[in-house]
DNA sequence: TAGATTGTTAATCGATTAACAATC
DNA sequence: TAGATTGTTAATCGATTAACAATC
């Protein structure tokens, strides 16, 4: 299964879940696919593998196509997210978080002991970092979100997974190494908007 | 030239800086591979673009390279970028690219009137979101980062692109269309951590 | 039915890696 | 020199798209 794959059928979630919200009971996958920047093909392409089929007459039930989807990307029950670092890029994250009523709950915040720590930011208690241990192996959390400075990133990463995190997302632009077993999101804004600049004075 | 190619320039430029800051002199494509967490054989290919050649004993220069690299990624004047939406997320934003020390300056923020406008925020004066056209045009921005919240994002891509802008970087979930000749770098940040939450779960 | 769309395979495309002669 | 690394091509790999019989 593509990485790529993952990532575009969260994508048409979201977009099924607005077509719905105007009413809309079914989609041909032309219609998503323009709507997702992608081809028809890779559309239908996507969709097979969540097991839910169309029809050659009125495409995609929407409501059932949602469920699919979710049935396939969601856990059963509420996964729980540790964030490291409660900095500006951090209070973003947990704010977009909260409440968006997803199965994907950031249920521990961690910061140094000095700055944020011992609040509640957005709903969400902030922890000192020495908490890190006991909380994320306590709660059985098996995915982090690194939001600290580029220098502590890797520490952060070896502490995750040395009490079981399974997939980290960076959001440092460090590069961050792990063991095979351990996936890794790499976010780095700063990256894209150099590349992005790189092309605005390309195309100019 | 890829996509991909310029994100890993940017990356090893950055990589680059942390090793003079070493004290080292030169590094061979193995160790920049290891730390990029790509191939040797992709370094190599990818150097070959900015036009600087290593050799067979010492490697690569380190400060030679870091200047290549500048010389191709960066515009030889100061290139202006325009952020839209100071909400938390725009606020991180700014802080990390408050004095960067780059080529690259978020020049002009704006928000809705009620909001964080007329203020200053990290050293970026932040306004009206009406005075959006007048300010980007005047400046000659082409560069956009769109912060506001998913639904508000199309339109904000319309009104930059009708000023002149030709890359942008949609911090939004929704997908945003644009004309063939402006550049858009999506950078989803919970499409990510649902990949993430994916891939937590099937290793487990 | 007629016609558009589906599921799915084959063809295409592009990016990555392996390999190696040239070279310091 | 000897040996490791470079620049660069050919081979590989994977992802995307084109195409089409099946189908509602």
């Amino acid at each position: 299964m593509s990485e790529k794959t993952i990532g575009r059928l969260s994508q048409y979630r979201r977009i099924l879940k607005e077509l719905l919200d105007q009413s809309l009971g079914n989609v041909y996958s032309h219609e998503l696919a323009r709507r997702a920047g992608v081809s028809a093909a890779q559309v239908r392409r996507d969709l097979m593998v969540v097991g839910y089929s169309g029809n050659p007459h009125s495409g995609y039930e929407i409501v059932a196509l949602i469920k699919s989807i979710s049935n396939f990307l969601d856990d059963s029950q509420v996964q729980r997210v540790a964030l490291i670092g409660v900095g500006s890029l951090g209070r973003a994250i947990l704010s977009q978080f909260a409440g968006n009523g997803t199965r994907l709950q950031i249920t521990a915040a961690f910061d140094t002991s000095g700055n944020a720590s011992s609040s509640v930011v957005t709903g969400c208690r902030c922890r000192p970092i020495e908490e890190l241990e006991q909380v994320v192996q306590g709660e059985g959390i098996k995915v982090g979100l690194i939001a600290v400075s580029s220098t502590e990133a890797q520490a952060a990463a070896d502490r995750l997974i040395e009490v079981g995190v399974l997939s980290i997302v960076n959001l440092t632009p460090a590069s961050i190494q792990v063991p095979d077993y351990v996936h890794v999101e790499n976010l780095d804004i700063t990256m894209s908007v150099e590349r992005a600049a790189f092309y605005a004075r390309q195309r100019d």
